[in-house]
DNA sequence: TTGTACGCGTTATCAT
DNA sequence: ATGATAACGCGTACAA
C-alpha cells in the first residue's frame, strides 16, 4: 500500500495526497475528505524509510549509556525517552559499558544509522585524557550532542547538569556544621561527575580550616550493586583502625552499604554514625533507618535537556551549558 | 558522500562498490582493494535510510514496556538491548505506561516507523479481556511479537516467560515445610504473571490440604517504589488483627516493606517473621536481614527471547513458548 | 487548487 | 568480473 494506491483510489495525484497527510493548505476540504476516507479505509501509513530518505532524517535520536539497569541511570533513560517520544522523536537506546573503545564504536553505530543527535547519559562519557574526547568532537560535526552530567567545550555539544560540587559541598557542611568532622568520604566512580563531588567535599574542609586527610577519601572498586561488598569493605578500614561518624556516598548503593555495616557492628545511625547518600532513589526508603540523601532533580534535568536537544533541531538558538542545583532530603540516616 | 562520490573515485561503478561493501563475492581482490581505499579515506558510511528504503528494514526491533526505570524492566530492557545489538539490530525503545491506549498507540507507532519484530516486556501487556489484545494480534499480522513473560496464543507471537506458578508454588511449600501456614501473600500485580504467582502461592495450600483464606491474599494498590506505603499497609492489617507469620511477596520491593514493618513492630526476622520476595533483585541485599527471593534468571529468559527474535526474522523456525524455570534464593529472611 | 516529474542513495537484476 | 538501470515510496519545485 503506497501513496500511489491512495492516490488511484481517491482519484487525485500523488502531491495531494503527501499534500493532506503532511497537513499542507492549499487543499480543497471536499478533496481532503476524500482523501482520508480512503487513507482510513485501506489503513494506509506512509513509508517511514522513503520519508527518512528524501527529509534525510527519522526523527530519531539516539541515547547512549553505560548501563541501563543502573538504578540512576535507568530512571534517566526513562525520563529522556518520554520527553522525546512527547517532542515526537523516536529513541534508540545504546549500552556501552565503561569501556572507550565499545563507547566510540556505539557512537559510530548509532551516527551510521542516520540519528537527528545523540543523547550521551552519565558523566563517564567524558574522559580524563582530553584527547580521548575526541571522538564526541568529531560526532558534534555530524550532529548535535546532548550531554547529561557532563561538560565538554565543543561547538554543537550541549551540557545539562546538575552542580554537584556544590551538592557535595553543602553535605558534607551540614555534618561539619553537628561537629563531625571524621567524614569518610566513599565514592566508586572518577567520572567528570564523580570528581566535582569529591572537590565538594574536600572544599567543605577547606573552607572551614579542618585538615584533610587522604585515608578518608576511599575509593570502592566493587560492581554497582555490591552492597555487600561495601559492607565489608568498610569492616576492613574499620579493622585497620580508621575511626569515623559519618559515611558521605558518592552514591545511595554505597551509603546502603554504610548502613548495614553500621548495623553488622551494633552501631546506632545516626548517633554513632551519621550517613549521606546521593541520587535519592529507592534505596533511600528501603534502608532502616531511612538514608539521607542528594536529590539532583533528575527529572528536571532529562526535561530539559530534551528541549535543549528538541530545540536544537528546531535551529532555535539554545544555551550550551544548563547548571541545576541539587537538594539534600533529610531523613533517619542524619541528625 | 554517497556511492556515486565512491565509484568515480574508485573508477569503478555503483555496482561493484555496492558489492565491496555487502562483501559479495564475484569482485577482484584488485578492485575490492581499490575500492575499499577510497571508502576508508573518504570516510563513507552508506546511508541508512536509502538501506532501509530498498530493503524494506533497518534491523531495528521495538521494545515496548510499561516503565523502563522499573528496578525489574530496566534489567530486561538492557540485557534484551545488548542480546539485540550483539546480533545486529538496534533497539527503539518506547515506555508506554500503564494504559491500555497508550499501549495501544506505541505499538502503532513502532510499527509505523517499520521495526522489524515488537518485544514487549512484562506480562502487563497481555489484558484479562481477551477482545483488548487483539491489537497485538494485528501488529503480528505485520511483524513478528515477542513476548516476555506473557502468554497469548496466536500465530507469529512468541512467549518467553518464567514458570512463575511453580516458582512461587515452590516458595510458599518451602515456608509451610517450616510449619507456617499463617502465610500473607502480598500482591501489586493482576497481570498474567501476577496471576500466576497468586496461583501459585494458592495450589500450596490447597495441595497441602490447607484452607485458604481471602483475608491473607491482599493487594498492595501503591506504587512501584513505595516502600513505606507497604510498610504502612502491613501495620494497618495488623491494627485490624490479622495475624501472620510469614509474609510471600510478588516483588522485592513488597518484600522489604515488610521487613520495615517487622523491624517497626520490633519483630524478628525470620524468627517471627519469615519474608520471601520475588525478582531476586538489588533490594534483597539492601535489606537487613537480607531477603531471600525467587530468582527467575531475567537474564537467560532475555538472552532465549532475543535468540528466537532474531532466528524468526531470519526465518529460521523458532519455538512459539519456551518456558525457564525460577529458583529460591535463600539468605536470611527466612529460616 | 492540483498534477508532473525529479531527486533522495541504496540494492538487485540483467546484460556484457 | 563489471556496468547500466530499474525499483523502493516519498516530498516538493515547478508548471498548469
Amino acid at each position: 500500500m503506497t501513496i500511489y494506491d491512495i492516490s488511484k483510489q481517491a482519484g487525485v495525484s500523488i502531491a495531494t495526497v503527501s499534500r493532506v497527510l503532511n497537513g499542507s493548505a492549499n487543499v480543497k476540504p471536499k478533496t481532503k475528505k476524500k482523501v482520508l476516507e480512503v487513507i482510513e479505509q485501506c489503513g494506509y501509513t506512509p513509508n517511514a524509510f522513503a520519508r527518512g530518505l528524501g527529509l534525510n532524517s527519522m526523527n530519531t535520536v539516539g541515547i547512549l549509556c553505560a548501563d541501563s539497569s543502573d538504578l540512576y541511570l535507568a530512571k534517566a533513560v526513562y525520563y529522556i525517552e518520554k520527553n522525546l517520544r512527547a517532542g515526537g522523536y523516536h529513541a534508540v537506546l545504546c549500552c556501552t559499558g565503561y569501556d572507550l573503545e565499545s563507547k566510540k564504536a556505539s557512537l559510530s553505530l548509532l551516527l551510521n544509522q542516520r540519528v537527528d543527535s545523540v543523547i550521551m547519559v552519565g558523566s563517564n562519557f567524558i574522559e580524563d585524557e582530553s584527547g580521548d574526547n575526541q571522538y564526541i568532537r568529531d560526532a558534534a560535526e555530524q550532529v548535535p550532542i546532548m550531554l547529561l552530567n557532563a561538560d565538554l567545550d565543543c561547538s554543537n555539544v550541549y551540557c545539562t547538569m546538575c552542580d554537584d560540587f556544590k551538592s557535595m559541598h553543602d553535605a558534607a557542611v551540614s555534618l561539619i556544621n553537628q561537629e563531625i568532622t571524621d567524614i569518610l568520604y566513599l565514592y566508586n566512580s572518577t567520572s567528570f561527575s564523580g570528581k566535582k563531588k569529591l572537590l565538594g567535599y574536600q572544599s567543605a574542609y577547606t573552607m572551614n580550616n579542618i585538615p584533610l586527610n587522604k585515608q578518608y577519601q576511599q575509593f570502592f572498586a566493587g560492581t554497582h550493586e555490591d552492597i555487600d561488598g561495601v559492607c565489608h569493605f568498610l569492616n576492613e578500614l574499620r579493622r585497620k583502625g580508621l575511626e569515623f561518624h559519618a559515611v558521605l556516598a558518592s552514591e545511595d548503593m554505597l551509603a546502603a552499604g554504610a548502613i548495614k555495616y553500621a548495623r553488622m557492628n551494633n552501631l546506632s545511625v545516626p548517633d554513632d554514625l551519621s550517613v549521606i547518600g546521593y541520587n535519592n532513589s529507592l534505596l533511600c526508603t528501603c534502608c532502616e533507618p531511612e538514608l539521607s540523601s542528594v536529590d539532583n532533580h533528575l527529572e528536571t534535568l532529562c526535561s530539559q535537556l530534551v528541549k535543549t536537544c528538541i530545540g536544537t533541531l528546531s535551529n532555535e538558538e539554545m544555551p550550551q551549558k544548563t547548571i541545576f542545583s541539587g537538594e539534600l532530603v533529610k531523613r533517619f540516616s542524619t541528625k
